[in-house]
DNA sequence: AATATCCGTATTTTT
DNA sequence: TACGGATATT
């Protein structure tokens, strides 16, 4: 232990070794803010703190099993794995289902994700009569949005609609009927979402009694990402310091991302004083990238109107500056980054520690195409939509209704299945089986098995399977696996046949199945996918890719805390970064701003900014198939003198030197045009 | 009442 | 492009 202290500096052992109050860690990018963490749980295990009273609250799973492995190794013990780790929400769920009795909430209580949430609300809207009238009337994304920020941020609906949603304004009264409902059903249902994991902690940490036991559980917690909360998150833990834990957070105002998830960083900024006598440490000195590419990140977020209050710096000299490649188009700069990722390869760099990033998860899409083509290995991370996939929700609906039989929207969702059952068939069967009946009564598993509801003469084959497979299943001492694979017998037939490319789809419950394999009971599988989802394709495509060589593609949300040697970033384009569905206000602009930043400052030796000139109309375009972009506005002139900026016309289809002019005088068309309307 | 078919549209980031 | 919604058909 005595030495890995020696191997700090002097501010990371301030941090490491801070006694007393609680502390605040601003560590800017590469900063070694892990390792600081790391150190200072193995510091305190060391100290004699014992484990199981240490919380670290982590922004993905990920984030904490990592910090643990660091901190066993420096302890040497094997101990420090039995502290609890995990992200808020992850957390929130063991607490309740261990303490969460006195609130009303049974162990047994399931856990959905934002489409179970959209799902219910639709049924909602729906059966109110919302969405009939002529009036157009908010999309169950939005009403699901709209609930979950007034949640998050704890805000009134009113000023929600008003600030974030003022074309909804005028169904403020329908909105809240239907935001009662929500919260009722979910309460009868035992079921809870993302935000509802947050509030009943909060209300356990509260609590009177219950309050002091589980607050009382830990010693210290410490809190990674601490920008990305939000208040929410902030009152739970105010609320479990109060249970006399020392609280740690570590955090970087410029860094912070996920704004549109109700963060905010006033949780830094208020901390010292929601946590009176908070020591302040702040790391600056980085550790990761070479000078030129901070001198850029730097740049770039030196023209933030937002302040930052600090300049990392580091001794790593590089006479290499970071590249700001131009080129023709998408497949132009797709066919570059594949040569510059060999490039490296040759020169010594694996494709593993190299990686591409990119604002969202379709970004990619032409880039993996010219991968696969070229034989070159990748990982995806982010961005991963196996568990929308509709086939896959039927056998999760499926396995919930084991666990939990008064989850009305997966029986809706599993009834669908069957021939000839529509939405009125559904419901009636539903409302046959007693899935709302409050309380006591039979469970409708046993009332499906003793008394099947009336179906239509076509549905009555697959009902047989349908309760000869869930009957099979509510044998709570067969594996996970086992269970999918028994009512995949009635899934299987009911998938061919509801959904085009069946077997496709067939192939994704194979992989579920396998996924199961890793998991014992279906309750820890069914909270595992929603509380922490596969979130590459790796995590899916098992075992054999992994030993292999790959580069990792990356959304820049989740290659957050990630670092690699050589990092591309693509379409860094207005429109592309900043998202042209974020540049509505400022503080959404910043976000895109802090985002390109974060991006950035994870390359370690070399950077590769990328710009496609022109992109091909999405949309049908007659004699126009294509248009211009302009660079992203977070790179203007001054910044870019940080660069290297280099022009490619590799394009043999086409020879002209014409795009470069082209581009100019389509801004200035552009530029133009706008001075037409905006004006 | 369910299903087939067609059309329009909106399209991020994640626990 | 893929999904949701509306309309037409069984």
């Amino acid at each position: 232990m005595f030495e890995t202290l020696e191997a700090l500096n002097p501010d990371q052992r301030e941090a490491v070794t801070h006694e007393g109050g609680p502390l605040l860690i601003v560590a800017g990018a590469g900063s070694g803010k892990t390792t600081t963490l790391a150190c200072r749980v193995a510091w305190l295990v060391d100290r004699g703190v014992s484990p199981p009273r240490i919380l670290l609250l982590t922004f993905t799973r990920r984030a904490a099993r990592e910090m643990l492995m660091r901190a066993e190794q420096l302890t040497g013990l094997s101990s420090a794995g039995r502290v609890w780790g995990g992200t808020f929400h992850a957390t929130a769920n063991r607490l309740l289902r261990l303490y969460g009795r006195g609130l009303g909430l049974p162990p047994s209580f399931t856990v959905m994700d934002l489409a179970d949430a959209e799902d219910v609300m639709n049924l909602i809207r729906g059966e109110l009569g919302y969405g009939a009238g002529e009036r157009r009337f908010p999309r169950k994304e939005t009403l699901a949005s709209i609930y979950s920020r007034t949640v998050n941020a704890q805000a009134r609906l009113g000023e929600v609609l008003e600030a974030e949603f003022p074309w909804c304004t005028d169904e403020h009264d329908a909105i809240r009927t239907i935001f009662k409902a929500y919260t009722q059903r979910k309460r009868e249902q035992h079921v809870l979402d993302y935000d509802d994991l947050l509030l009943f902690w909060r209300a356990l940490a509260t609590a009177r009694g219950a309050g002091d036991t589980v607050a009382g559980l830990f010693d210290h917690i410490l809190v990674d990402e601490y920008q990305d909360t939000n208040a929410l998150q902030a009152d739970v833990l105010e609320a479990m310091g109060r249970g006399g834990a020392q609280v740690t957070v570590v955090g970087d105002d410029a860094q912070a991302i996920y704004g549109f998830r109700s963060a905010t960083v006033r949780n830094i900024l208020e901390f010292p004083e929601r946590f009176p006598g908070t020591r302040i440490v702040r790391l600056e000195r980085n550790y990761r990238s070479t000078q030129p590419i901070l001198d850029a990140s730097n740049a770039v977020i030196s023209l933030s109107p937002q302040r930052h209050e600090k300049t990392l710096w580091t001794d790593r000299a590089s006479g290499v500056r970071p590249a700001l490649l131009t080129c023709i188009d998408e497949l132009d700069q797709a066919d570059l980054v594949c040569k510059l990722l060999l490039e490296h390869r040759e020169r010594g760099t694996p494709l593993k520690e190299q990686a591409v990033l990119f604002r969202t998860g379709h970004h990619s899409d032409l880039l993996e195409v010219e991968l696969a083509h070229r034989n070159i290995p990748f990982v995806k991370y982010g961005g991963l939509k196996f568990l929308e996939a509709a086939h896959v929700k039927d056998v999760l609906a499926m396995l919930r209704i084991l666990e939990n039989p008064r989850d009305e929207v997966s029986w809706f969702r599993v009834l669908l299945l069957l021939e000839d059952v529509g939405p009125a068939t559904a419901h009636g069967m539903i409302e046959r089986l007693g899935v709302r009946g409050a309380g006591g009564g039979d469970s409708p598993l046993r009332r499906l098995a003793d008394e099947p509801p009336p179906a239509p003469p076509q549905a009555a084959p697959g009902l047989d399977e349908l309760r000869a497979a869930l009957a099979d299943c509510m044998d709570d001492r067969l594996k996970v696996s086992v269970q999918i694979a028994r009512l995949r017998r009635f899934l299987d037939p009911a998938i061919r046949r509801r959904y085009e490319a069946g077997e496709a789809r067939l192939r994704d419950l194979d992989q579920l199945e396998r996924l199961a394999t890793a998991h014992g009971s279906r309750s820890a599988f069914l909270a595992e996918l929603t509380l922490d989802p596969p979130s590459s394709t790796s995590d899916l495509a098992g075992p054999p890719l992994l030993d292999e060589d790959y580069v990792v593609l990356s959304t820049i949300h989740s290659a957050k805390g990630g670092e690699w040697d050589v990092v591309h970033v693509i379409h860094a384009a207005d429109g592309m970064i900043p998202s042209d569905m974020a540049t509505g206000d400022e503080d959404r602009i910043e976000e895109e701003r802090r985002l390109l930043y974060v991006a950035l400052t994870r390359a370690r030796d070399a950077l590769y900014v990328h710009f496609p000139q022109r992109y091909h109309r999405r949309l049908r375009g007659q004699d126009d198939p294509h248009h211009y972009a302009q660079i992203t506005r977070f790179l203007p002139p001054d910044v870019r003198a940080s660069f290297e900026e280099r022009t490619t016309m590799s394009g043999q289809d086409d020879p002209a030197p014409r795009p470069l002019a082209a581009a100019t005088s389509a801004q200035d068309v552009d530029a133009f045009l706008r001075g037409l309307w905006d004006s």
